[in-house]
RNA sequence: GGAGGGGUACUCAAGCGGUCAACGAGGGCAGACUGUAAAUCUGCUGGCUAUGCCUACGUAGGUUCGAAUCCUACCCCCUCCA
């Protein structure tokens, strides 16, 4: 393999689709530095790793000296993207909008190079284009053309309604690749429609049109459904080591694979190794280990990796109590309290009715013991570390 | 504006006067088995001062010994016609 073709299958790797085919070939042949676009839409102010796949890509793209531009959807935010089920979801304030895309960017510093990163806001050139600016770009496109997005013509087809204002948040992102003389976009497979827009306006402004290049929705931890918060199945990259390297480990092993692809920064052909070896025998579990330690050290770093993946070991294969859990004092009532109000009180149960449930399903330990008689009580003054499944501990001292 | 259909627990969805804290499925949680994987099996899945009590089937009233179920009004959603 030719280092061009290897880099262009690394460019390409774990992509959906890239449009025109052959077009970033081409693109890359012309020697120059690309311009390369990704948009971010500053609703929440926490990624997740899913969110990172991009920003792999991305990091991809600048290894090999090209320039990446992330444009944070500023002026775009306060339309609100269509593409979700609410089009009622209100818009955002442009002091929140400031204070995610703060968050984002040491976020996306985590994973791209600082030095040669630009951020660009679309407000810089949306707010002077004015009224008259953006019916002139509304008049480069038309409703025949925008119905063709698929989450449009469902809802046209169905009766829901549409308002006017959504037309307007492809034509802008369209326009942002307009004011960047983007040579590459890259979005995920929902954003196809959008980045397809930005091709047609280029070429309208007598721009050469950008390549387009999508990149698959991540799934979360349960495997089936796209990694969200909402979701709950996802891995925010904020969270402490430990909790990311076990929800690393939770994943099955066909996801691990996929994750390997969309996240890890190994090349192709180790991944295709590690792949073979398993397919020998080696246990599936030391290869997940390898890429829970990879992601953690990525937003972390390598000691706490290490640390994560030894408290791990002791925890899950030899069964010792987690380090850190949380220490609390609860006070007991007449010198002594009940064990389901104990566990409610320190939080590692919702309700009292739910305490006696675990307990009669033989969740609930102190001390490592499992606990069989709801109407224990805990006697003033004891410390003891308290468990509910095998993930919920709390170190409590009754006052 | 007119006609019809519907709002039940996290979601979908039964129930249409008492045995309903509400069938069933999914999800979630727990236990067993494991590699905190998957698959599988079992159980749980409103709250409480807890073998009893309280609160819940869109909202507010009413009928009844008794209502998720019947009646009235209101709110919301959907379909068809204009």
């Amino acid at each position: 393999m030719t280092k061009h073709s290897e880099q262009l299958g690394e460019l390409t790797r774990g992509c959906d689709e890239v449009l025109p085919a052959g077009g970033l070939e081409e693109k890359l042949g012309s020697g120059r530095p690309l311009v390369v676009k990704a948009g971010f839409d500053p609703t929440g102010p926490d990624l997740q790793v899913g969110r990172t796949v991009l920003i792999n890509k991305m990091r991809r793209f600048q290894e090999d000296g090209h320039d990446v531009v992330c444009l944070i959807g500023d002026f775009t935010g306060m339309i609100g993207d269509p593409s979700g089920k609410n089009a009622t979801r209100p818009p955002l304030s442009t002091e929140e909008i400031a204070e995610n895309a703060r968050t984002y960017e040491t976020q996306i510093y985590k994973i791209l190079d600082p030095e040669r990163t630009r951020i660009e806001f679309n407000s810089t050139w949306m707010t002077p284009m004015g009224a008259a600016g953006l019916i002139r770009l509304a008049a480069q496109h038309t409703v025949a053309r925008m119905l063709e997005r698929d989450d449009f013509s469902k809802r046209y087809a169905a009766g829901q309604p549409i308002a006017i204002h959504e037309f307007l948040y492809p034509l802008v992102q369209g326009y942002d690749s307009v004011a960047l003389e983007a040579d590459v976009e890259l979005g995920g497979t929902d954003q196809k429609f959008n980045l397809l827009v930005g091709r047609q306006l280029q070429q309208v402004y007598g721009q050469p049109p950008q390549v387009v290049m999508t990149m698959p929705l991540l799934e979360g931890l349960d495997g089936v459904q796209k990694m969200s918060k909402s979701l709950g199945n996802y891995i925010g990259i904020t969270e402490a080591p430990g909790e990311m390297f076990g929800k690393l480990m939770s994943i099955s092993d066909d996801l691990m694979w996929r994750y390997f692809e969309l996240l890890s920064f190994r090349p192709v052909a180790e991944i295709g190794a590690l792949k073979k070896a398993v397919g020998e025998g080696r246990n599936p579990r030391d290869v997940k280990f390898e890429l829970a330690a990879e992601i953690v050290a990525r937003f972390h770093d390598r000691a706490a990796a290490e640390a994560a993946q030894a408290e791990f070991i002791a925890r899950f294969r030899q069964g010792a109590m987690p380090e850190d859990m949380p220490e609390l004092t609860v006070a007991a009532e007449n010198g002594a309290l009940g064990i389901a109000h104990l566990l409610r009180a320190a939080g590692l149960v919702a309700s009292t009715s739910e305490a006696f449930r675990m307990i009669r399903q033989g969740a609930v330990r102190v001390d490592g013991e499992r606990v069989e008689d709801r109407e224990r009580t805990m006697p003033a003054g004891s410390r003891h570390v308290y468990q509910v499944g095998k993930r919920r501990f709390a170190r409590v001292t009754l006052t």
